[in-house]
DNA sequence: ATCAACAAACCGACTGGTCAGTCGGTTTTT
DNA sequence: AAAAACCGACTGACCAGTCGGTTTGTTGAT
């Protein structure tokens, strides 16, 4: 599980060492938790030195925010690239739930830690939660804005309703988290999917028309 | 805020300890989250002693666990009376939306434990954090089958769609914990009611009817 | 009713472990 | 030779949990 992390044109020892830790941090906060995670812990799995760690980042919450916003910045790119591939609103909805869920089924530190650790952490970072939060649920009103616009559903609360629809995906993947025998995430796909594209008001033909390009 | 918490009768000094160091932490914890939070300033804020603390619970965590568990009881409780006041599921599964909204609004140290501090805590409460989100989830799921039973709306993966919803309202209620000023919670009722209705195939001229006991 | 004797409940100073962050020193790069 | 990057032993603060001791409540014998 290597990951994407190059935000920085990762040339040079320098940037090498800040990429190790950050995977390192991905890792080791994925498995513990930011509280139950030690400097240490990223430090050795990085196979540096705390001098390295604090060189690159001033602090433990420094790493984890630089770590959550890297994470949530690829994730987000990457979900509108898969966007991008299609065109109707309906479909680029489709495409962005099923890539989520890809995502997360791929890398499930990094599902932890965007949809749990950064709200568990603290106070202190309810800035980065909201941030990372925001991010996702405008990549879906911006889909809702367009459907709205051209007819496809009916005039609605498109930011409350991608706050909601983000929501949905999130619980459902918190409960995949803590028990993944109890039936994979893809296969909550087809449900989910009608229940979010429903919500709105697309027509049944609508609905049912996207292929589920599972 | 006072709060209720008279699971065990409430009489005696030992059960008035307890009380006092379960509704302390509600606060504490509520404040400062769980790992923020040290049993000192809970033990402070009851007025009481840490001697008095670890006679009645073996430890932090066991605090925090019975605080939650006693919380999600209450909580379920107070929603199924309201749902029975009614009878359609329509009008059953709005009461229980707004019933969790006025929950949260008038206790928001409840809220914020409930919906973020149990999943923050760490994996260790995972179990817990199932445990709450479930009976939630439970709540809607019997009603929605029910709906399914008497044929208001078309069958449905019920299970998947019970949790969606409870994520759904969950992020809705996390975003408003973060900026209350933002917009308050009820003023999002509407739109969720009619979002969640909607999504399950309710008709039109039932999501419109129940009417909103704002 | 009175009082020992015992237990339940409570107190708070103390301890031991953990860990974020520091710093003098070393290696690598420019 | 100067600066940038890195090393890792050390420290100081914090805090969960302990424990000897005190107070409050209970029992039951006289």
């Amino acid at each position: 599980m290597s990951l994407r992390l190059p935000r920085r044109a990762s040339n040079g020892r320098k940037d090498a060492t800040r990429l190790a830790l950050l995977e390192a941090a991905l890792n080791v906060f994925g498995e513990k938790g930011y509280h139950g995670a030690a400097v240490d812990d990223i430090v050795d799995r990085a196979g540096r030195s705390k001098g390295a760690a604090y060189f690159h980042f001033p602090s433990k919450a420094a790493i984890f925010r630089a770590l959550v916003r890297e994470l949530a910045n690829q994730l987000v790119n990457s979900i509108q690239r898969k966007m991008d591939d299609v065109d109707s609103p309906a479909e680029r909805l489709d495409a962005a739930l099923l890539g989520l869920i890809d995502v997360f089924v791929r890398h499930r530190a990094l599902a932890r830690i965007v949809l749990i650790e950064v709200a568990g952490a603290g106070r202190a970072f309810s800035d980065d939660l909201i941030f990372v939060r925001r991010q996702f649920a405008d990549l879906i009103e911006r889909e809702l804005d367009r459907a709205v616009e051209i007819g496809a559903i009916p005039p609605c609360d498109t930011h409350l309703i991608a706050t909601a629809w983000f929501g949905a995906l999130n619980e459902v993947a918190v409960h995949w988290l803590h028990d993944p025998d109890a039936g994979s995430l893809h296969a909550s796909y087809p449900s989910l999917r009608q229940l979010l594209l429903q919500s709105v008001g697309f027509s049944p033909a609508e609905v049912d028309r996207v292929p589920l390009h599972a």
